[in-house]
DNA sequence: ACCTGAACACCGTTCAAGT
DNA sequence: ACCTGAACACCGTTCAAGT
């Protein structure tokens, strides 16, 4: 009961925080609202659309974020990489709309660094592509090493020092060459 | 009767190729094999070890192909494209080994072409997280805008002229930002 | 208006038992 | 060695019927 969308939404996003999108089934969110699988219908269309939401919310924050589009991005990343597994969603929330949160900010922070603007349009989907591929990749590669570390990482500080490290080098490289202005 | 992995593998293929990620199941790959769903799996120890064998095979006609690193990564876009909703899988298999048909070739390429070594390496990571993030994106968009065309394009030729051409400029703008030798 | 119960048409995987 | 039958533990979605 006082089933909502709100609700629903924000316990969508718990699950997917804390267990990863693998495990935000329809009916397990049911479960979680103690409510019948069929409830959730009448609040919402389908999973995808209540998929897209939840991964535009999570985006959100970075509307409010000032730096260039270097900044911009190295935000993108520390946002995403902590939700386990959820690169594929963001490359399909991407396909449904390109205007997801940092592609929407993208092109004014590049004309303002004095690019033209059609540049800025075509580099601003380079990027996201870019960046987009390289946080799934990253993702795919932490789930598939330790496979069922389940809950809560144990194991104090420092965890995954070596790949981690690579990856956030070559996100950098990536995106360094990829705004840098043409001449 | 007379299963075998090879089987399997060409078969997955081809309900790949004809009907798209979204129906390869091993329950449908069985009914197809005349065979009981838990027969596969004294052949092959997993779906997702299938997929990847199946991914690995998809992309090897780009093991024979001789052009410099910009013709093969167009190449590679061109036998991945047609595999509708194909892009996460590649994803999954590159994330499993970073060898995948066009990574592996990519370093010598580069290097034939003047780079450095550590640079070819760095640029063939970024290279390929863009290949896949742009190729991902294209699929969803395709899948997205017309939803359930089912099986034959019976709209005789030239059928999705304007975005395909639009993600094929991207495409090129990408790999030409990123493969120009750096000074 | 909002929700339940029950169904429909599926999944991946395991494993005793058969040949 | 190779496969079947049957089960386990799930899916997303729909929809009559209840309140």
């Amino acid at each position: 009961m006082a089933l909502s969308l709100e609700l629903i939404t924000r316990t969508a996003r718990s699950l997917l925080i804390q267990y990863g999108l693998q495990d935000v089934s329809m009916r397990r969110l049911a479960k979680e609202l103690d409510v019948a699988p069929g409830a959730l219908y009448y609040h919402v269309p389908s999973k995808q659309e209540l998929l897209r939401t939840v991964a535009h919310e999570i985006l959100t924050p970075l509307r409010t974020e000032s730096g260039d589009a270097l900044q911009l991005m190295l935000r993108f990343r520390e946002l995403v990489l902590p939700l386990r597994d959820v690169g594929d969603l963001l490359l399909l929330a991407y396909a449904l709309d390109a205007s997801l949160p940092p592609a929407q900010l993208l092109p004014e922070r590049l004309v303002t660094a004095g690019w033209p603007r059609d540049e800025a349009r075509d580099t601003t989907a380079v990027v996201m592509r870019f960046a987009l591929g390289a946080v799934a990749t990253e993702q795919n590669q932490a789930l598939l090493e330790r496979p069922a570390t389940a809950t809560a990482t144990a194991t104090g500080q420092a965890p995954d020092a070596p790949q981690a490290m690579e990856a956030e080098r070559i996100y950098l490289h990536g995106l360094q060459r990829l705004l840098i202005r043409p001449v």
